[in-house]
DNA sequence: TATGAATGAGTATTCATTCAT
DNA sequence: TATGAATGAATACTCATTCAT
């Protein structure tokens, strides 16, 4: 075991290992979101996780801290794929109307075809990530992810004319509607109103781009 | 001591009875109040309620018969406060896009202002989710209650012109979009985008008038 | 208001207090037989007691000092019961053996035909009723009228011959056999064995007599 | 530690973890066993069987999944060493006469020398009128294991002559006879008729096998 | 790394009993 | 006598977390 033939083995070694920890936590979070998709917020035990992952309760505080850095990972990656859908939305989309219209439909479609995503959002919006788990350190990327995905629309209602505070009061105003649809669908109300969500969204979005048109 | 007091004097003692049983049940509720908005829903526990009101655990089953019928009292109770904020607001109300107007502001206003409300309200909208404890036979008349408090929205909307279907879906856009900011502002969130919560309900009701009168 | 025309009236009051005393007491106990039948041993709380008899828990208290002093007066009453039933199952009937057998037939019948009073009895015989409610002062009564029930077979081996010791043995017995068939009837167990208990009884009864006069 | 010591680290390590398992399954159902015979059937709750064993409440629950579990292993246990001791009083037995002696005898004296397994015992009795937990999957297996014990009785009968149906009949009144005794033993009534319970017994199993016999 | 045992605080609810009214 | 509020201890069971191995 001489150091010769071995290019770089520690550096090697430390990214094999680096690699390999990487997969475990993203399995012991594939299995969170399995169990918080079956058995909702209250059902998700970090036993109950640790068993759908494969391991002891035990095990898990070698991947993640807590219970809530496990929420807090679930919620980040949430987020990437929101952004990640978003992008994937409006690529080649050239023209502002548009591109608001797809940003915000790629927010409201992302979310309401994928309730988990919804519920795990509204846990971080009310509180459900305690202090420990949710600090400032965290809350701000985390922040900054949301407010990215939807900055496209922004962007587009500037390039229609807006100033930038009316644009971000559009902006404010799009993600406002949106959330208000999809708790409204998430939780069966909406059927009291004698609605569905999309169309409703969709309307939204026709004033929106409208006021800003004409 | 007259004998005209001593008149009815076993109804005298039911009626005294029967009050210091409604103010016990009000001061029961209102330390439930106080827990909730101090320590979330999950901190919500039996035994912190009671410990805040003064009691033992076992004490509380004398005035309410479950935990769940504590959130419920307090649910029914919220959502009666807030029907009479909104009557009181549209009280003498006559033009109908003042009385739409009024309605959506009342309700803002009403959960704007009362932050504890609110969360009581999101309780009711995970507890859609899962109801867990929240039975139908309870959730039916609070979704009524709910209902009927943006009621004169859709009055007024038909009064302007709209057919009924679409004077649902202003009612169900305005409610959407008050959520949906309460949520913003009530989780500091709006910050974010730089603007504030009630500008963007007036806007948003601006755009909705404009369009019903033109 | 006169002591004239008055016969007595400290005493007859009294005489009336104590009969009304005595008819609660009694609707009390009925209540908790039918609790105690409806709901088993572990199911007959106080409150359940007292419900079913239309009283409040703490009412209970002021005709009987713990609910195992209700146990205790449940079971004394049970066993004067039993008492009159072997009495009037063996009036009239001369035959010492027939007696023999008409006593411990209906022992056997009078708990086989009502299971409650059985568990009532088991429920004394496994120590249930914790110190406090069964003191030697009750106990000794108690186990006097369970031996009083079943003397009369002493009495008759006696007649037909055997010595003071092997008559208390026969007596023994009988109650020793009695009680094992009707603990295996009650519990279903004597299916396991492809049997019923009242035939097992009679031949047992069979044997004994046949000892007794071989 | 030789290179053979270590040959098989793994298999030695988990064999001792299982060693060390079981130890404390038993160290938990011995103390179950000290709380249920000092404290009674409702005594024994899981804090008071933890506390005897030196445990949290909780901890149980690594060893076994319920209360009801450590009654079922505690019964299951009972029973099979019943089994045990009957089959060791009637190895070598040849003589039907004698097996059906020494099986019944050796089913009394287990007993009556061992209050706790009667206690147990009864329990099941009378966990077979209302099934608190104790679910047929489990009722049946140790009803079977009841019955094997006696069985020989049944198999000596018949070697002795006896139909079927009739074996069964004596098997079962023997089981009753046996239980009634005990019962009265147990419970110190046995001196209200100035008996002892073995020799009553005794006389018993002569009666049965002299009518074998004759 | 991973296990599995252990803790200690926690859950809602029920209970027999007491006591002011 | 009776009520109804109150207590304090009890119930089985779950939880996130720690730690020796």
């Amino acid at each position: 075991l001489t150091a010769k033939g071995l290019e770089m083995p520690e550096t090697a070694r430390a990214n094999r290992r680096q690699a390999v920890d990487e997969l475990k936590r993203t399995l012991i979070l594939e299995a969170a979101r399995r169990v918080f998709e079956m058995h909702g917020l209250e059902g998700a035990s970090l036993r109950a996780i640790a068993k759908e992952a494969g391991y002891t309760a035990g095990a898990i505080y070698f991947h993640f801290p807590s219970k809530e850095a496990i929420y807090a990972a679930l919620l980040t990656e949430s987020l990437d794929r929101l952004c990640a859908a978003v992008a994937a939305a409006i690529a080649g989309v050239g023209n502002p109307a548009d591109r608001l219209r797809a940003t915000a439909l790629a927010f409201f479609r992302f979310y309401a075809g994928q309730p988990h995503h919804l519920a795990l959002g509204f846990y971080l919006f009310q509180g459900g990530i305690k202090p420990r788990g949710l600090t400032p350190d965290l809350n701000q990327p985390l922040n900054a992810k949301l407010v990215a995905s939807l900055a496209p629309i922004a962007t587009a209602a500037a390039a229609m004319g807006a100033a930038p505070e009316p644009a971000r009061a559009i902006l404010a105003g799009v993600f406002a509607h949106a959330v208000g649809l999809l708790l409204l669908q998430h939780t069966g109300r909406i059927r009291l109103f004698g609605c569905t969500a999309e169309p409703l969204m969709q309307d939204y979005l026709d004033g929106v781009i409208a006021r800003l048109q004409g």
